[in-house]
DNA sequence: CGATTTACGTCAGCCATGTTGACATATATG
DNA sequence: CATATATGTCAACATGGCTGACGTAAATCG
């Protein structure tokens, strides 16, 4: 129990340790959410629609199961906050050339105008935590979250566009 | 736009990057509930449950007010799931000693319990990704995590008991 | 070509968890 | 004694998950 904890013993597996990086993501993720969602409220939003205007902006051209994939939500709670984002302007539906099933999903400049907003207060935050810890800690920070993230997903992280 | 990234280059400040960062804690925090949210539900409890269990586990005896503030929900809130957990037998209310109005919280045995099992989960997750990420990289996840959080709630991240 | 699968949508209802507002009680404090 | 604080409670509402059931159009398979 001595001191085997930070440093550069490899051995910092201590149950405090491991709870302290529960926490940060816990107050981090709540730090991170909050003033976003309190734009939104404005818009008569929540962060569900946060998620789907962020990743159809990330991915211009989505499909609906891909988005459901990443939401990892069911199609109905998607349903509801899509129609919502399309009935007022924010979002818009084309169908598919290959597959006209598909409709393929793209922000308005009503959309992208907002998604500049929500996510210019989160690109600012993290820039900020980036560039006071400096290169290092970032490549840290990176490769513990992405090991943290399921594999399917771990592919998707620095690859925007799936070859779909 | 060449090749200012990634590496020990202080300016990688890039919408990519960021963005990139982003998603990682999204998706980091998504797969990092999925578990004990499964778990909590054959007990018919919710994320709420946990995060109560969680802090309550974490600094016994904490007051309703202390949770309160790091919850940052409202009162009504908490009472629900607090309820909830008394009455099923997972957490106890002892009054306060030196100032008799507060309900100081407790885990019961069986509290205890389900504190291990739904957190040994996440332990287990963080433990993995920091075995893998190595010590360095565990600093910098700490460094900017902790820059993202809120002043307020910095300090409280490596004192477990505030001096109350 | 016909059967099946896939992509997407929709209706209905339920549950968990957040909110506001109002009010009550016990205790501490000035 | 007046006031502030810690806590609890009732009621009503919104968001955003969920399940289950059903429908339609288009792609794919045999």
């Amino acid at each position: 129990m001595a001191d085997v904890n930070r440093g550069s013993n490899p051995l910092f597996l201590r149950d405090d340790d491991l709870r302290e990086g529960i926490e940060l993501l816990f107050f981090a993720y709540r730090d991170f959410t909050a003033r976003p969602d309190a734009i939104l409220a404005e818009y008569g939003f929540g962060r569900a629609h946060h998620r789907v205007i962020y990743f159809v902006g990330r991915h211009p051209g989505i499909t609906v199961k891909e988005l459901l994939a990443i939401l990892k939500i069911t199609k109905q709670s998607l349903a509801r906050v899509l129609r919502q984002l399309v009935t007022k302007g924010f979002i818009e539906q084309h169908q598919g050339v290959q597959d006209r099933r598909q409709r393929l999903l793209h922000l308005t400049p009503r959309g992208e105008e907002l998604e500049a907003k929500l996510t210019e207060n989160q690109r600012s935050r993290i820039a900020r935590a980036y560039r006071e810890a400096g290169a290092d800690a970032v490549a840290g920070y990176r490769s513990v979250l992405a090991g943290m993230v399921d594999d399917e997903d771990r592919e998707r992280l620095n690859r925007p566009r799936p070859p779909s």
